[in-house]
DNA sequence: CTTTGACCTTCCAGTCTCTGGAAGGTTCAT
DNA sequence: ATGAACCTTCCAGAGACTGGAAGGTCAAAG
């Protein structure tokens, strides 16, 4: 089948399925007498696979070395659980971070009273009027004066 | 002062300065005589401004009309909360889906025994073992194939 | 037979936000 | 005079695609 079937079967774009060829993650597909790339049902698989692992956050090459593990290594459990595992801190950390930033925007817009009016808490807080802007001179780094 | 200072002063390194200066964000800085760039403690204001912005996940172009209000617009902070307000819901629709995320990857490698057996959960939900692979052709997609 | 449309091919560029490095000029101290 | 520590510019790469241009191929319709 040409690539836009793969595509389509997949729900990879064929752009994609280029893209990862073109970086290893796929191996080159075979042709057909006009150039076309041919794929089977096994390419599709594949396709599938590093698409719900990408959807699950996995970048490129970590599905590089699940897709090893899945196509080649026969015993693997741990190594695919160690794999997972070290993404979901990732991912846990990427959310703390998030909440806290969110924690703070939702603190900043509460106090926003959103009229009209010039003075804005927001803009108060991102200058730095919060913290740690309480000091008025300007050469705490040396010689830093011009 | 020099890049190098502004750069202490402000926390934002001399790199990303120039580089926030050759895509519009801050003015082209002025010049002393030897061509070297030359910042003033209004200047280091801003830097931070741009820092605590981007640290709170507001894209370069946001902080660019963040940066604008803060300046030039006296009467904004309804424009200002605007923006803070969209960003939020984008953080918060972000975070939703690395917590969707999350629980899935926890629940695989919940089911994970992570030992030397070949069988394991995570790549057989990766493989689609788990929902839609169910059906054994592969000619779903009308004349698909080779 | 020609044309049209939908495929396919390759390669280059752009997204976004920096970051690293090379090659070279300037300043200051030793 | 020499070296370190600045500064300058420009180019390239990261990650993961995505868009577009220019051109080849194929099947059906007129």
């Amino acid at each position: 089948m040409n690539i836009g079937n793969a595509s389509k079967m997949s729900g990879v774009p064929a752009k994609t399925i280029r893209y990862y060829e073109s970086v290893g993650l796929i191996p080159p597909a075979g042709r057909t007498a006009n150039g076309y790339r041919d794929y089977d049902k096994k390419d599709v698989e594949v396709l599938r696979f590093i698409k719900r692992s990408r959807s699950l956050g996995f970048s490129v090459s970590e599905v590089s070395s699940l897709l090893d593990l899945w196509l080649n290594g026969g015993r693997a459990s741990a190594d695919v659980k160690s794999i997972a595992t070290k993404h979901i801190d990732a991912v846990e950390q990427k959310i703390a971070e998030m909440q806290s930033i969110l924690d703070t925007l939702k603190n900043l817009t509460k106090c926003c009273h959103g009229d009209d009016r010039p003075d804005c808490p927001i803009l108060d807080d991102l200058a730095g009027l919060g913290d740690e802007l309480g000091d008025e001179n300007d050469d705490e780094v040396g010689s830093a004066a011009e």
